[in-house]
RNA sequence: GCCGGUGUGGCGAAAUGGCAGACGCACAGGACUUAAAAUCCUGGGACCGUAAAAAGUCGUGUCGGUUCGAGUCCGACCACCGGCACCA
């Protein structure tokens, strides 16, 4: 890949605009109610405040590693979008910030003793310099960093907030902890204070956790993958302990319908969906029988829950987890060890283990019978690990003649199978038939089911348990509480005490909570929290103690989108003007902008960002979000109204990048090669931004000379070369040496002529619709369609090239500064920067031709081009193309059935 | 297994149901040059033709359907990629 000379003097132009923007703050966001400077380019443009367009990318996590090709592809497609938009008019916020809380700086310092917060911001500086490099239009001044303690401060805030809010069933939002009733039997203070406690949207939970011990921390059940950490991939084991959960499951239907309300994938969507997991069915009581039953357990019941109660008749017997609480109670003396063996085993296979080992069921009876409600029989009941403890009640009914699982394991164990569901096509065994039919077998002296299509019989046997409260209609979601709590160094420490144990709220006044300096990151020996290690931290004054835990590093970046509205306010964590502005809900009614379709949404305007966050961040910030809603923080239900994810970047050679691989592209030298302009560009111009695709550096050349055959449309050639000649002898190559170069004389004040307008004017359509359809890549080869055009032009009228630079400069922004800097040397009536400057409206009448080629088919095959007239009609055309020499051999002799004529499009002859 | 996505030249790709392959890469030929690089011009799906053309035939993963007309819509299948996976 060696290249010869430079294409166009990129290292001097590329710095030299990037600095003019950050000194003259070009892209910096105003707010309602701040003052404009006259001198600044919006200023010049704008008298008030136009509609906002909120453009975001997901912040990165500063690993240090350094940017990777797959950082830019986004952070480009945004930032020509954030360009385009205030070159429309729009008031632009388009923000950068760092998610930097987490592992690698922290385990960093386990090996060093090096502060985290050193190593976070060595990293952060490299992040910075490299996306500054390529000259995105943030706005600076509103940075945020996630361990910044200005930022982690409301972090914490809002965590009180969802420790000091419950989540009210009837008005189905959150409130505040002190509407929340008492039941009356609830006397003592210990009691209502229990009551609270397991209300409150942020709660402690003892139950079993997912630990990795390589990580010295719990992790989410999202964090885990396969039964291995998501990080580094190491063995999770469950183990019960005490953690802090946030109460999502409350949220699950809101998070489920909202989808419907905002413009994400569907493919994405769907990922939400299923990891939600909403299941509609019943939940049913089976009494414990007398026979082999304990005396303690007598009178109880099971409560399963089932998606199929039309298969109740075929329930042969039952399943709890081994972790159910009534396994103890109803375990036969007979079966007691048995029992006791199997839950240790169940207890001590790590996750991995279940999952690997899940071809093979396991699973011991535990000498109870229960009863089936519906058909009196008695059944044995089972415990075994393929049923989930955390899952609906923890126990199932097992239909082995309908259901793959409880069909192998009835299989293994002997276990009777009897069949209640007749499948549509006779053909197709009923055994393990899962699938909607018809229901037999299911009739008792009170109800049948019989001859019934599964749905019917599902509301039917539904009805029949509501009227005898044996059950009842019920929906279960697969979405579980968030587990909130890390046994960390690096997060934010909780704003919670412990007092005579019990867990209590510190004021706002007492924030932010700061972490304090440790020598060792290690957790204690004891296997207690790094910050159990700070003894003057951790105990107070009047003997209560802190949470020595601290937040999962999701807890910033749930909010961060809202800091950046309002990113130095000290006195809230988002001033609600500005709230109401940016995400939507307050519309400008001095509006310039009149057309609606392109006026203000809801929320976030595009959130950009890669699909390895589907479940994660976007599930967690839109719970957040819609807590800070219900408590009025915020006006709109959703953050993120319309989201897109890029595609993967792949290596060279189509595989994932890696550095085991050796196929990683570091930005930094395309930039130094190429520049910033065409690694823009090329990221754009490789293909669909939602595609995966894979890295080409023959193809960024191909882009590096379009920018080149730019620069050549502008500049004297001869000055250039004099130019070069000096550059590469200079002693200071700073960018005053670029005044050597003189403008090409064939760009001047000239009339255009009706054939260059309809050059340009094609090429203001195509951009245009392309950008609003994020098409970067058919945006891009329009851009050259005019290149390759006006190369060939003696004149190049000043006007056209203007509004070609205009188009230019959201993709190739410094060149395009540069060129438009330079064809308005001396005039003092154009902007001195092209930021601001109004986006060029293409003129339909421009592109109207007077004369069309049209193809002419017969029976669909193309067999001619024909010239007509632009206004020619039906008849016109169908006699030219009957005319036609190519044509004629192919309809003489034939009868012509039916003639096609599409004005201004086609003519077929369909000949018999 | 379930859900979602994608299959088009040597390669990245483009095409409101209406001229398949825009734009670019790689390649080939030419101009400029002592020469090379860079630049500029020209060519290009395959087959069959031909001195060269023209004409013709085939062609968007496979098979079928709808339609005057299908890369595009419908049905079945195959391959690859991503996600979920004992959730009752």
């Amino acid at each position: 890949m060696s290249i010869g000379r430079k294409q166009y003097p990129f290292d001097l132009i590329e710095p030299k605009w990037q600095a003019i923007w950050d000194q003259q703050q070009t892209f910096r966001a105003w707010n309602p109610g701040e003052t404009i400077p006259p001198a600044h380019p919006f200023a010049r443009r704008h008298s008030s405040l136009p509609p906002k367009y909120y453009v975001l990318d997901m912040f990165p996590y500063p690993s240090g590693a350094g940017l990777h090709v797959g950082h830019p592809e986004g952070y480009t497609a945004t930032d020509i979008l954030a360009r385009y938009r205030r070159a429309l008019g729009y008031n632009v916020l388009h923000p950068m910030g760092w998610d930097a809380f987490g592992l690698p700086a922290e385990q960093y310092a386990v090996k060093t003793g090096q502060h985290p917060r050193q190593t976070t911001e060595q990293n952060i500086t490299t992040f910075k310099r490299q996306i500054k490099s390529l000259g995105f239009s943030y706005d600076w001044t509103r940075e945020v960093d996630t361990t910044d303690p200005d930022y982690f401060k409301w972090t914490q805030w809002i965590f009180l907030k969802l420790y000091n809010s419950w989540f009210n069933p009837e008005t189905n939002k959150a409130e505040p902890i002190e509407t929340l009733p008492y039941p009356l039997e609830l006397k003592s203070e210990e009691e209502k204070r229990n009551h609270r406690d397991n209300h409150r949207l942020a709660y402690v939970s003892e139950a079993p956790v997912n630990w990795c011990p390589e990580l010295g921390t719990v992790l989410a059940n999202e964090e885990v993958i396969d039964g291995k950490s998501e990080v580094g991939g190491f063995p999770v084991i469950r183990k019960p302990m005490r953690q802090w959960m946030l109460r999502i499951t409350a949220y699950a239907e809101r998070l489920l319908n909202d989808l419907e309300n905002i413009e994400w994938s569907h493919s994405l969507k769907e990922m939400q969906r299923n990891w939600i997991g909403r299941s509609e069915g019943a939940e049913v009581d089976f009494p414990i029988a007398e026979r082999g039953a304990r005396s303690a357990a007598l009178g109880g019941v099971i409560r399963v829950f089932t998606t199929r109660p039309d298969t109740l008749f075929g329930a042969t017997y039952m399943v709890l987890s081994p972790e159910h609480k009534l396994v103890n109670e109803i375990t036969t003396d007979a079966q007691s060890e048995a029992v006791r063996k199997y839950k240790e085993f169940a207890a001590g296979r790590s996750d991995l283990e279940r999952t690997e080992l899940a071809k093979e069921k396991t699973g011991v009876f535990t000498g109870a019978y229960a009863i089936n409600p519906v058909t009196g029989q008695q059944v044995p009941i089972w415990i075994a690990d393929y049923v989930l403890a955390s899952y609906g009640t923890g126990a199932i009914m097992a239909v082995p003649g309908h259901d793959t699982r409880d069909f192998e394991f009835a299989q293994k164990f002997n276990l009777p199978i009897i069949q209640v569901v007749q499948p549509p096509d006779p053909k197709i065994d009923w055994q393990g038939f899962v699938d909607e039919g018809t229901a037999v077998n299911s009739a008792n002296r009170e109800i049948s089911l019989n001859g019934l299509p599964t749905a019917e019989a599902k509301r039917k046997i539904t009805a029949w348990l509501e009227q005898k409260r044996l059950g009842k209609k019920t929906i279960n979601y697969k979405l579980r509480d968030w587990l909130f709590s890390r046994q960390r160094y690096w997060g934010e420490p909780f704003p919670i005490i412990w007092k005579n144990g019990h867990h209590e709220a510190l004021p706002e006044s007492a924030l932010p909570v700061l972490p304090p300096a440790l020598d060792d990151y290690k957790p204690t020996a004891e296997g207690q929290p790094p910050l159990a290690r700070a003894k003057d931290w951790v105990t107070l004054p009047d003997g209560s103690t802190r949470e020595t835990n601290t937040m999962p590093q999701w807890a910033g970046s749930c909010w961060y989108y809202l800091r950046f509205l309002d990113a130095r306010n000290p006195n809230g964590f988002v001033d609600r003007q500005a709230e109401g502005y940016w995400m939507g809900t307050e519309i400008n009614p001095k509006s310039e902008i009149r057309n609606p379709k392109s006026g203000p949404t809801p929320g976030v305007d595009l959130y950009v960002g890669g699909t390895e966050h589907a479940v994660l961040h976007l599930l967690y910030a839109r719970f957040w979000h819609k807590v800070l809603f219900d408590l009025g923080y915020v006006s709109t239900p959703e953050p993120f109204f319309k989201l897109v994810n890029q595609g993967l970047i792949l290596g060279e050679d189509g595989q994932k990048m890696s550095k085991a691989r050796g196929n990683v592209v570091n930005p930094d030298d395309m930039v130094s090669e190429y520049g910033a302009d065409a690694l823009r560009l090329y990221e754009m111009f490789m293909g669909p931004l939602q595609d995966v695709k894979p890295w080409s550096t023959k193809n960024v050349e191909g882009v590096y000379r379009f920018l080149g055959r730019v620069w050549r449309l502008f500049v004297d050639e001869q000055s250039e070369t004099d130019f070069e000649q000096t550059a590469t002898t200079a002693a200071n190559k700073g960018p005053e040496l670029l005044n050597q170069i003189r403008p090409s004389a064939t760009v001047r004040e000239a009339e255009a002529t009706p054939a260059q307008l309809k050059t340009l004017h094609a090429a203001i359509k195509k951009v245009t619709e392309d950008l609003d359809g994020l098409r970067f890549n058919t945006a891009i080869s329009a851009l050259m369609v005019f290149v390759n055009e006006a190369i060939t032009w003696e004149v190049k009228p000043a006007s056209v090239m203007r509004d070609f630079l205009t188009l230019l400069q959201p993709f190739a922004p410094h060149l395009a500064e540069e060129l438009f800097a330079r064809l308005n040397a001396g005039r003092t009536d154009q902007p001195a920067t092209l930021a601001y400057v109004p986006w060029p409206k293409y003129d339909p009448a421009l592109l109207v031709e007077s004369t069309l080629e049209i193809p002419v088919q017969v029976n669909g095959k193309l067999r001619d081009r024909i010239i007509v007239p632009a206004d020619a009609n039906q008849a016109q055309m169908e006699s030219v193309a009957l005319a036609s020499d190519k044509v004629k051999p192919f309809i003489e002799g034939k009868a012509i059935k039916k003639i096609i004529v599409l004005p201004k499009k086609l003519v077929n002859i369909v000949v018999g």
